[in-house]
DNA sequence: TCCTGTTTGATAGTTATTATCCACTGATAA
DNA sequence: TTATCAGTGGATAATAACTATCAAACAGGA
């Protein structure tokens, strides 16, 4: 999550091309917390900017995942979501709807290493399920899949 | 992991139906340790039945995660991949090649409770990432997306 | 063995994502 | 500021991974 100098010096660094579009999902993406799909972000950013191409979504976030700037979330709908943190971090999955939520806690990020014959581990995060508030509540309705 | 006498007992208990082609997309996943997709069930099993559709194997499976026999496995690569082991245990991912190796860890096991306001954890699952031992020793051979 | 509600197989449809292609633009040099 | 041009964006076709549909076949109980 870094403010317009920030990503601007990035580019520049990595002599990556930044475009009006790139910087417009970013920043859409930064200012979210709900990790969504390349096509939620299509969907906030084309108010804005209704020549955009959904096509564009996708090579962006691909680009910016890259870069390093941007993280990808493997939710349990296939749907591949997105985070603009990427500093390391957990995140609990509601089996009812999906959502996730980002989970910071220092206790999490060492873990005894695991022996995987010759795997060399380089990082790790753990996803906790359960019900998210809102589910808890309402077991009932099941509406997997939010966007 | 249960033998034929189990599972059919199982079936029973549940009340579903077991026919030759639930029996056999079960039998075959649990012979392997590779976490294959639905459609490399498939590949496997049309050689012992030619007749098996693969919109089946795609049904079977998911009415075997129904009944809590196979867990989905979520892999960086987008496609869903299954395992025949339900008991609580973890994974390393290859992010070279997408191979997904199971570890069993006790001590991963039991992990500080997060605190996320009004989330109900029933579990979790550790993700280690890095490369598998045959990527570690051909770093430049980038393959993702194994079958 | 017969009956009936399920399941299977074949296939069309859907959803998420990627490839293609050409006009256009951002970044550098003049 | 403008010219240049490799790289990008937009539109759309294509692909991959599933999922729905429906007639025919089957599993499990009577």
């Amino acid at each position: 999550m870094k403010n317009r100098e920030e990503v601007r010096t990035l580019f520049k660094t990595k002599k990556v091309p930044l475009t009006h579009q790139r910087l417009a999902v970013y920043e859409e993406l930064s200012g979210r917390r709900d990790h969504p799909s390349a096509e939620a972000l299509y969907e906030s950013l084309r108010k804005a900017y209704p020549s955009l191409s959904l096509a564009t979504v996708y090579k962006t976030l691909q680009t910016l995942h890259e870069m390093g700037m941007v993280a990808r979330v493997d939710s349990p709908a296939a749907q591949a979501r997105y985070d603009a943190i990427v500093e390391t971090h957990h995140h609990a999955v509601c089996t009812a709807c999906g959502r996730i939520e980002d989970l910071f806690d220092p206790r999490l990020d060492a873990l005894p290493e695991p022996k995987a014959a010759g795997f060399v581990i380089s990082g790790h995060s753990v996803h906790f399920h359960g019900l998210c508030a809102k589910c808890a509540k309402a077991p009932s309705t099941r509406t997997i899949k939010e966007k």
